[in-house]
DNA sequence: GCGTCAATTTAGACTCTGTCTAGACTGAAC
DNA sequence: GTTCAGTCTAGACAGAGTCTAAATTGACGC
């Protein structure tokens, strides 16, 4: 497998399973419960918003669940971890390539609209290393 | 003051106290301590680094202080805050306009190599914004 | 159906970074 | 040498995330 299997929202809750097992993601009631959250949308949660949303559904998972779930869904590449502010991890829900808005002031987190936003001449990865991913958080503030 | 003033280093520990009153800092030995440290050399260090530091240096201050200091200096643009993995926050003593790879499995952060990266086609920040930076980090994992 | 067993989940202790509070200290101004 | 605002400090506290050891699950073979 040379390209990535990509899984892009919304998914049906049927279908998260799946979707999980696509990716080589054991399925068990709490991943499932914790997918369909996330692939409703594509939306950006963090680990505290996605067991507050597992609670209001009647689902629960406990906090180190939550945690080990959503490193092994980045992990597999059905989300993508954002760091962002230092203060808590985001999950982001889209897993394609995409840059993010981040306004410092209220804590709000957008995607860039699908605009061709190129970034060029980037160096290639020191010595060594390869290129994981790229990341670009534009900080606005609230005028 | 419409464009920012910027210090570069390296800055001779002599030249600290003037560096920092430049920048609207009042001057505090603990301040010159810490300023010393940064502008020693272009680097990024995080909190329990520049402690360490100052240790070593024979100087101290409390950890209230460590983290005051670097969140003022952060405000006044003598450094810059990175926030690459989430576990800590890295301050950047080159607060110009630059880019970042970050080993994710040795945790190493290198500047990009001056080279004319451009970000084309940037979308305007959301209603109601303004832009404040723009970080791109790039993530590599060693091969 | 029943036992086995590896994978998963769990509660809660624990770690770590960073913040807060209340009092002590500093030093410039008078 | 008194005052006082700004700064510094120890240590309590908070919040995100990790770890551990035990309990649970559920697929599989019988
Ligand atoms: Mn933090
Ligand atoms: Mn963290
Ligand atoms: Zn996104
Ligand atoms: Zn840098």
């Amino acid at each position: 497998m040379n390209v990535k299997k990509i899984i892009i929202p919304p998914v049906r809750r049927e279908d998260v399973p799946a979707a999980l097992a696509s990716l080589g993601i054991a399925v068990t009631a709490q991943r499932v419960e914790i997918g369909a959250i996330l692939l409703e949308s594509m939306q950006h949660l963090s680990a505290e918003q996605v067991q507050a949303r597992l609670e209001a559904d009647g689902a629960s998972a406990s906090k180190a669940t939550v945690y080990n779930t959503l490193g092994l869904f980045a992990r597999k590449g059905l989300v993508r971890e954002l760091v962002i502010d230092g203060s808590r991890v985001f999950y982001d829900s889209n897993p394609s390539d995409h840059f993010h808005f981040y306004n410092v002031d209220d804590g709000t987190l957008f995607d860039f609209p699908s605009s061709p936003v190129t970034l060029s001449n980037l160096p290639t990865p020191p010595e060594g290393t390869k290129l994981d991913k790229v990341d670009v958080v534009v900080r606005v503030t609230t005028k």
